[in-house]
DNA sequence: TCTGGGGTCCTAGGACCC
DNA sequence: TCTGGGGTCCTAGGACCC
């Protein structure tokens, strides 16, 4: 705990897909523009125009919702590759202001901007300074929270949109979130707003007034958690790390839902082929083993079910990845039945190898190659190269669209052992 | 309206060990 | 016999975030 206040930015980019696809078609501008796929597809908005938004869409809502309520939007895919570039400048641009800066995700960082006065001035100077800063190095603009906190920048950019700047003054970060709904808390969803209703807890303001014991009594960790960040605290949970600490990832994983329901056992392996791939491809790009594997089945009523299996030794290899999940999945799956999503997600890192086949000892060494052959290939002529066998299976190739927000650094993070 | 994809964290029960 | 208690690992599911 330090003795004076710190003072962090959130900064969050405004619309951000949707200003980065209209910096590539100006004519875009001033439109109702929904990014994340096209009208009839199966999928949701990842973002919105501000135009769009009038009519109601929102980021999460299923394209074809968003479609009816405004007919006149024009849908774009999304193009992963711009986000990742215009995140990198902005990233760059922050790092003029502050070393401590951590992108929350594509489109948000956490910058520490404690002690930084007599270079770049009092926050709300510093603030219009990173505010044209921005404007003038990536053409887009951004809305900047200041706090004392991660929580009160957070909640307070989330008040200065659009391209604005909110500064919540030492002293008074539960005189500014009392009258703020419970929702706006972050962490706080509808299940947990619904349980806080349902005691009669509406605002932050009446949530502060309650016993920290009680709370934790009602809703365990979480309600201690709760009962800090209704005074404004980063306490508890995933906020309460410095900026800037960078953690390694607990998992990686990849998942596709199918255009149409499907029942075909060969398509469905193929499919776990290339997720497989895919899984592997980045554990070795970040040189990660990992020990769990995990298969995730989605049928055509949306029930879903999870399964996972540890092995003796860690792996990075698509086939071991493959024969796990494909295990998993044949013991699981009622055959037949339409399948509407696979998921393979990798978990339990460990930093080694561990133990290496015995019996052939050449075989994993041949593989290792094979694929670093193959990574190599991937690199230069792009994803669709190369397969593994069952991938390629009858000419058909499942094609699998990356995601525009999974992008590096997203998620919660937990404070990094000492 | 018919519900993406990639993450993190939390809970809870059972196995297993001492 | 009328049954501990703590620690850790594993698995499954779910809330939540962007």
């Amino acid at each position: 705990m330090s003795i004076s206040p710190r003072t962090i930015f959130h900064v969050d980019m405004d619309a951000f897909f949707v200003s980065v696809e209209e910096l590539f078609d100006p004519s875009l501008k001033g439109k109702p523009v929904v990014v994340g796929g096209q009208r009839d597809e199966r999928g949701v908005v990842s973002a919105a125009s501000y135009a769009a938004r009038k009519f109601g869409v929102h980021s999460a809502m299923p394209l074809r919702t968003a479609a009816k309520l405004c007919p006149k939007a024009i849908f774009v895919n999304g193009h992963p590759e711009r986000y990742r570039e215009y995140s990198a400048k902005v990233h760059e641009v922050l790092g003029h202001f502050s070393p401590l800066v951590e992108m929350a995700s594509v489109d948000e960082a956490y910058l520490d901007m404690t002690g930084t006065e007599r270079l770049h001035g009092r926050p709300l100077q510093a603030a219009q300074r990173l505010h044209d800063s921005m404007k003038s190095n990536t053409h887009l603009n951004c809305s900047i929270g200041i706090g004392t906190s991660r929580l009160i920048a957070k909640v307070s950019s989330a008040k200065a949109k659009p391209n604005g700047v909110f500064w919540v003054l030492p002293g008074r970060e539960a005189k500014f979130l009392a009258p703020l709904a419970v929702g706006d808390i972050p962490g706080v969803g509808k299940v947990m707003e619904e349980k806080l209703h349902a005691i009669g807890i509406q605002k932050i303001g009446d949530l502060a007034k309650l016993d920290d014991r009680d709370l934790e009594n009602r809703f365990g960790k979480w309600g201690l958690a709760l009962a800090g960040k209704s005074r404004g605290e980063d306490a508890g949970g995933w906020f309460d790390n410095e900026v800037g600490e960078n953690v390694d990832p607990k998992s990686i994983s990849h998942e596709h839902t199918f255009d149409e329901d499907t029942g075909d056992a060969e398509r469905l392996q193929s499919t776990l082929m290339r997720l497989s791939e895919m899984v592997g491809r980045r554990l070795r790009e970040g040189g990660y083993f990992a020990r769990t594997l995990q298969l995730k089945l989605r049928y055509k009523d949306f029930t879903t079910i999870t399964r996972a299996h540890s092995l003796d030794q860690p792996t990075q290899m698509d086939h071991h990845i493959f024969e796990q999940t494909r295990r998993l999945f044949f013991a699981n799956w009622k055959p037949g039945a339409p399948v509407r999503l696979l998921g393979v997600q990798a978990s339990n890192f460990e930093s080694g190898p561990g133990q290496l086949d015995l019996l052939e000892p050449k075989r994993d060494e041949r593989w290792k190659n094979a694929l670093a052959a193959a990574d190599h290939l991937r690199d230069k002529f792009g994803e669709a190269a190369i397969g593994l066998a069952r991938g390629m299976k009858g000419g058909f190739r499942e094609r699998i669209h990356e995601n525009p927000a999974a992008l590096p650094g997203k998620g919660k993070k937990k404070r990094p052992e000492a």
